[in-house]
DNA sequence: CAGTGGTCTAGACCACCCA
DNA sequence: GGGTGGTCTAGACCACTGT
């Protein structure tokens, strides 16, 4: 069951850089070590060394300058911003790992999808998709109602009980599919029939949408959603880091 | 004026290669060649070649297998969703080069910020701030209000007519500081007093909030912002891969 | 087995910054 | 000039896939 990951090199050189800034380790007004003393110290080539802290200024915890150095980002560590959507693994199960999570499955049907939603999936109008509407709830107030498009044929066997729990461990655990990305857009939106009747939303409350295409490693996509979030329960996060 | 920032290898090669795949000179149904021929045919390393590839792979635009291939995320292509807001520069007048934008400044002030601001700029109490409220007009079109925080000290001289141009061509041409990243949260929200007076919103319409946190490419906050959108006219866009 | 991408190395040269 | 990070190389070995 378990398939320990077998971290690479760089990976747990990284970890424990991370480790070392978050405990401050290293103070916050002088660059940390240089790549070549790093890689010195942790036996690695400046190269490897170089990936391990490409991570952590992927996730803003680091900023270099050339001819300077290697320096901590203060604020994101004090406002604990670190990585929150950067590496965010899909699904709600997996984000709120510790909360009460239950799920209410408002659709449940296979039919053929229209124009906009094939094209989407990169299917034709031919191929049945899952249509499911969920309210998940947690720790026992709505949260989200995801509307949600998937392939039958290539995400088969759904069920009831798969929806009660979390539809993403099922595709990795029971159809041993990855997931490898997503493309995702998020906007406001006036709360609809079904909004207001499960999340409990006021006929004024906004609702913030993330419309989301789940492509799994294979480059196939597998899930298009919609998730709409009640406006005080939910916020989006994202990390930019310009390249150099 | 013009400072070419000379394209390196792997970034042109990224680009051909980009080229290539959007204007469907590879199929969609094999991978792309290999990494060997590839950079045979680039005259160039290995490591340089899935440089130039890794960039395509962040841009959701080329999946890998290993013992497979490179292949080509279809729906990507077919959807043009490539490259919104993982590349996006910050600022309005980068985002939307060819539109007439125009500027009306509300406030304009230097304050002392309270704990909160403070904190998200790494400043103190004691350390004036600016206090920017504007209303963006884009093709004549009300389109965002924000309100911006920063430091005096570090974004010097400010004045009216910055402020109706933009604010970070100012920092990037006139101080010569470099923009190095941010971070975002967004959200759902109901539109206050100002919205409705200046974005022209019913008090039923919702707006989309960017709260952001601007740095240098010395990991100094230069920034806290607040951008707050027309929710008919606005999208955020994000793409997320998950390492491998 | 051969072919793919993933990691890692040791060393080179360059661009940038400061003293 | 000496130190930093940024790029690039040529080659090695590993992990995974298909035949």
């Amino acid at each position: 069951m378990k398939q320990a990951p077998k971290a690479t090199k760089y990976e747990s050189i990284s970890h424990e850089i991370k480790r070392r800034i978050l405990e401050k380790e290293y103070p916050y007004d002088a660059p940390i070590p240089d790549e070549i003393t790093l890689a010195k110290e942790f036996g690695c080539s400046r190269m490897t060394m170089k990936k391990a802290l490409d991570m952590l200024v992927m996730d803003g915890l680091l900023y270099r300058k050339r001819g300077h150095g290697t320096f901590i980002v203060k604020s994101a560590v004090d406002n604990q911003l670190v990585n929150v959507s950067t590496n965010e693994s899909l699904g709600l199960t997996n984000l709120l790992k510790d909360k009460d999570i239950k799920s209410k499955t408002i659709t449940f049907e296979v039919m053929f999808p229209d124009e906009h939603i094939a094209s989407h999936l990169s299917i034709t109008v031919q191929t049945p998709v899952y249509h499911i509407i969920r309210l998940r709830i947690v720790e026992g107030e709505p949260y989200v109602l995801e509307e949600t498009y998937m392939p039958a044929e290539l995400i088969s066997g759904i069920t009831d009980e798969v929806l009660q729990s979390s539809i993403y461990s099922y595709i990795k655990n029971q159809l041993h599919l990855t997931i490898g990305g997503c493309h995702r857009k998020i906007r406001a939106d006036k709360p609809n029939e079904l909004d207001q009747k499960y999340l409990k939303c006021a006929p004024d409350d906004p609702v913030l949408e993330v419309e989301q295409i789940g492509y799994l490693n294979t480059g196939v996509p597998f899930e298009y959603s919609f998730s709409r979030h009640r406006y005080d329960k939910f916020v989006f996060t994202a990390v930019n880091i310009q390249k150099t």
